[in-house]
DNA sequence: ATCAATGTTCGTAGTTTTACGAACTAATTT
DNA sequence: AAATTAGTTCGTAAAACTACGAACATTGAT
């Protein structure tokens, strides 16, 4: 009944689950695990959503590190972030086997 | 730029990911993957929270239906809903592939 | 120097989440 | 009948989420 009881990789899971807890933001991961990068412009076409709460989803997948944005002015390149989104796969692999 | 967009995959994937969205009820899942069942007060016991927090995280797991309940008076004996959570594992299976 | 294009940030609002203790319900035991 | 046990529900409060439009940067074109 005291201190932490949860896991590390518990913590992970949670925080990556968290991040992926909206349609949208699935929506975004796959097309960006198809696409393998795009700009935001490009799922403002396409989601029904103002562009405005699109990058609040896509700030909240930037925070969860499962993608990175670079500047290609003015535009801002997304991709997957590989290394966090293998670790989120390896996670849930292990957690759901 | 109007519509649904997202999938009914997406939108389920999203629902059972938000309700992992909390390491209190990763921990509950994995509790009871191991456990195969448990009552209420064997987490309480373990888990630094209020019982009536630790409550509300049950409801959640069973409003996302990943886990039921059947009165065993005065207890409820927790397991898995082993049909969703299989569903689950093959949603998630896919999306991470 | 303007103007247009691309996104983010700000301000706002309503809803949901998380958490706690206290009160309550239901069933068993004394 | 009263007390105990197990757990939920209620009331409350702070924080986070979701969404929108308007305003704001930043860069590239005119």
């Amino acid at each position: 009944m005291e201190g932490d009881v949860c896991t590390t990789k518990q913590k992970k899971l949670a925080r990556y689950a968290k991040a992926l807890g909206h349609p949208v933001r699935v929506y975004i991961m796959e097309f960006l695990s198809k696409e393998k990068s795009c700009f935001s412009g490009e799922l403002s076409d396409i989601l029904p959503i103002a562009k405005s709460t699109l990058s609040q989803h896509i700030k909240e997948l930037r925070n969860a590190e499962l993608i990175k944005g670079e500047t290609e002015a003015p535009k801002i390149r997304y991709c997957v972030n590989t290394a966090n989104w293998e670790e989120a796969k390896m996670l849930f692999k292990e957690f759901m086997k």
